[in-house]
DNA sequence: GCGACGCAATTTGAATACAAAATACAGTTA
DNA sequence: TAACTGTATTTTGTATTCAAATTGCGTCGC
């Protein structure tokens, strides 16, 4: 039986083969399971996601626009390097897209919007306490989108995430340890503070901080392995 | 004959049809042939340009993940209308990453990189003086290239070029007024001598002024034909 | 005459087939 | 034996084919 409950009666969603697989792509490079450098096989992932190489390799090519992979002119696919170059080429873009985020979310972030962004605070913080790594990670990353919602910019948005992509890639490799982990949280409680009083300036240089404190944490994870 | 000039010896280029088509749709719609809008008709264009559907659909994905296109499943890709909202909702976006250029490139632009900016300058200038529409659009997008490049970050470029098509398209339609031209001739003669003087921040803020300006009188264009 | 329904024609999405280029490998020669 | 050359295999790029969804048109019913 279904539930009276009315729906919003949207249109139902559907989703092309070339976006999902370029889902899955993005999530296997970025957590890894796809590691950087590592050539991608057109057959064999083909045979894994039960499609053809049409679609997939619309989604390669897709990705490669984003920069997470690379392909090379009849020499195939590789997902891009993690290189420290690399890195500090992303960084200033992404915070200045992080500044002007921060901006335009304390000026036109709905009440609600806000509220929401303080439960997701107060549950990434439960997840802190209980050290949950996997459960931090999500929230934060929900943080940030909230946050990027909040600014009602969707180019701003898109564009942050594209780029956000390729750094997250280097922060999952680098482990988090005990001391960036409470500084970020820290970092966290103040940019949610600066949020509810509304300090636009505030907030961007909070946030532009916090992305280069990200970084500074990845370089050193970086330096070590090296 | 054959000079015997000795060539730098690159690799020669290849060029997949992908790569062509996406720079031949993108100046079609950037330039008005393809107006906004306008259904994009595959099996008609694949015919123009002498190709298959399997590229002409790859490039037409990326020019979706630009923005220039919109696709709509089962239903075939339309060239992204203009509207005000979106302008308004890249211009921030773009503003923040002309003044991280502008920051960019004082500090890092060569020596040579300011002087051939300011060949250029020079020649646009002559072109202004000719009232040579074409030729100075040419060379003005020469200019922010340049500056792009001096910049010395491809990830930049990359972005800003990307997001800067959406507003090209619109500002070739808005027909260049003389007052306008003549404004933008001084802002472009007032931030060339902030390159030469190195002076970063205000590189970043003329730039940033510079690309307000433009968005001001394509907004003009826009209202009056409205 | 107006609107709803059903079928045909078109168009899009995905899979397969073919061509061209790259890589791998073996045979030959110095 | 080592290096080069030529051939076979694999992989990539593009074209073609097939299936599914949409659009357009004509007919039927009210």
């Amino acid at each position: 039986m279904n539930k009276p409950e009315a729906q919003p009666l949207r249109p139902i969603e559907r989703v092309p083969l070339r976006a999902s697989l370029v889902d899955a792509l993005r999530q296997m490079i970025v957590e890894g399971s796809l590691p950087a450098g590592e050539k991608i096989n057109e057959r064999a992932l083909c045979e894994v996601f039960g499609v053809s190489r049409t679609p997939f390799r619309e989604a390669v090519n897709l990705l490669a626009a984003e920069g997470l992979v690379t392909v090379t002119p009849h020499r195939g696919a590789a997902v891009t390097p993690i290189t420290l170059a690399e890195l500090e080429e992303v960084f200033p873009v992404l915070g200045a897209l992080e500044a002007l985020t921060g901006e335009l979310a304390a000026r036109a972030a709905t009440d609600a919007q806000i509220a929401q962004i303080e439960a997701l605070h107060a549950e990434m913080t439960s997840h802190y306490e209980a050290r949950d790594r996997a459960a931090y990670f999500r929230l934060n990353e929900a943080i940030h989108g909230a946050l990027y919602e909040a600014a009602g910019n969707p180019t701003l948005s898109r564009t942050a995430l594209s780029l956000g992509f390729r750094l997250r890639r280097a922060r999952y490799q680098a482990n988090l340890t005990e001391t960036r982990w409470a500084a970020a949280m820290a970092e966290h409680e103040a940019f949610t503070a600066a949020l509810r009083a509304r300090d636009a300036g505030l907030l961007a240089r909070l946030l532009r901080e916090h992305l280069e404190n990200k970084l500074a944490a990845v370089r050193l994870a970086l330096a070590e392995e090296a």
